[in-house]
DNA sequence: GATACGTGGTG
DNA sequence: TCACCAAGTAT
């Protein structure tokens, strides 16, 4: 009888597991839950300057929960998926009104809180409070697809149901929160899709991947498919004082809640917007790009509009503002709109 | 079940 | 250049 999965990993772990991660000093709810949000579709090297930043400005739940919008959303911005931010808002604001201003320790109301499925929940109360509670992220998908040898592309229900039940089997009663870090960790550093260290991993006797050497088929594919393309003419107005206009989103939608640049169809529907808000001297077509989004992709037109003179009366809309350089540092704002924005300041 | 939702890195 | 990928959740 050789060891169970969970003791051979917490060997592995104890060796050459991760220990000095951001969030894993100190290992509390509030910081479990914020870098399991940011974690979320995004990779470990790309979170650790937004979080130390996000929990030096908001240290708390209930600073979170007091804090603007604004703050929230341009502390986020670049990350993507800014839905996560928002949800984060107002899930530590239901905290503070529902549940005295802490994360509930309970999976069902962590699991009802927005931004919170399944696996976030299961991370919080296995990392935070050592409850055995199972994950199932990317790494944990990649680890289990693996090991038991199972077929199919996770998305689907069926794929997906079989490795929630592998996974809460393998979860152990005692060190849960070092279980949970380490299969992460063994999938991020050991078990990587492409050309995984095989040779090196505490699992490889009993993966049915590497036995019937399937590792580079397993997990499966998505099915993939081609993305279309949209296009959009992005005004930059500009005053003299090279304050910018910046609208801000819908919620719903790409982007939402961030301050932007107005938009519209064409060029002409770009002037008609124009002279809504300034007078307009002339127009300068600034160099076109394209923006890749997980679902289209977006064919930008940047046109300037310089030395604008602002018309009265936009300072009673909230969704309108003229911004300086230094204002927009402390706004979200999509990760191409602030670079553009960047570039033609520095240009002059 | 399918789709929406960002961004930066990689081969 | 480009398709694919990386600590998912909501609708």
């Amino acid at each position: 009888m050789s060891a169970t999965l969970a003791t051979r990993l917490l060997h592995w772990y104890d060796q050459y597991g991760r220990k000095d991660l951001p969030w894993q000093h100190p290992r509390d709810a509030y910081r479990v839950w914020l870098s399991e949000v940011m974690l979320q579709q995004t990779q470990v090297a790309t979170v650790i300057a937004y979080f130390e930043r996000f929990i030096r400005t908001l240290p708390t739940l209930r600073d979170l929960a007091a804090a603007d919008e604004d703050t929230v959303l341009a502390l986020w911005s670049g990350l993507g998926y800014y839905r996560r931010a928002r949800f984060l808002h107002r899930a530590a604001q239901i905290c503070t009104e529902q549940h005295g201003g802490e994360l509930p320790r309970d999976f069902e109301a962590l699991n009802a809180l927005p931004g919170v499925g399944r696996s976030t929940a299961g991370a919080i109360l296995a990392q935070a409070h050592g409850l055995r509670f199972a994950i199932l992220d990317g790494n944990v998908k990649r680890v289990l697809a693996r090991y038991h040898g199972i077929h199919g592309h996770p998305g689907e229900s069926a794929v997906e149901r079989q490795l929630w039940l592998h996974a809460d089997t393998h979860t152990p009663t005692s060190r849960v929160a070092d279980y949970t870090q380490a299969i992460m960790d063994l999938g991020a550093t050991l078990c990587v899709r492409s050309r995984p260290r095989c040779g090196d991993c505490p699992l490889a006797g009993d993966c049915v991947a590497y036995r019937d050497d399937l590792t580079a088929l397993l997990p499966s594919r998505k099915p993939g498919k081609t993305i279309p393309t949209r296009a959009t003419v992005m005004l930059v107005l500009r005053d003299n004082q090279g304050q910018v206009l910046l609208e801000r989103r819908g919620p719903q939608g790409v982007w939402s809640g961030l301050w932007s640049l107005p938009e519209a169809a064409d060029p002409e529907g770009a002037w008609r917007i124009a002279q809504q808000h300034a007078q307009i001297d002339d127009a300068q077509a600034l160099a076109p790009f394209t923006h890749v989004f997980s679902h289209y992709r977006l064919n930008i037109e940047p046109l300037l509009f310089d030395r604008a003179k602002a018309q009265r009366g936009i300072a009673d809309d909230p969704h309108l503002r003229w911004c300086s350089a230094d204002e927009i540092g402390a706004l979200g704002l999509p990760a191409p709109v602030r670079t553009l924005l960047l570039q033609i300041n520095d240009a002059g």
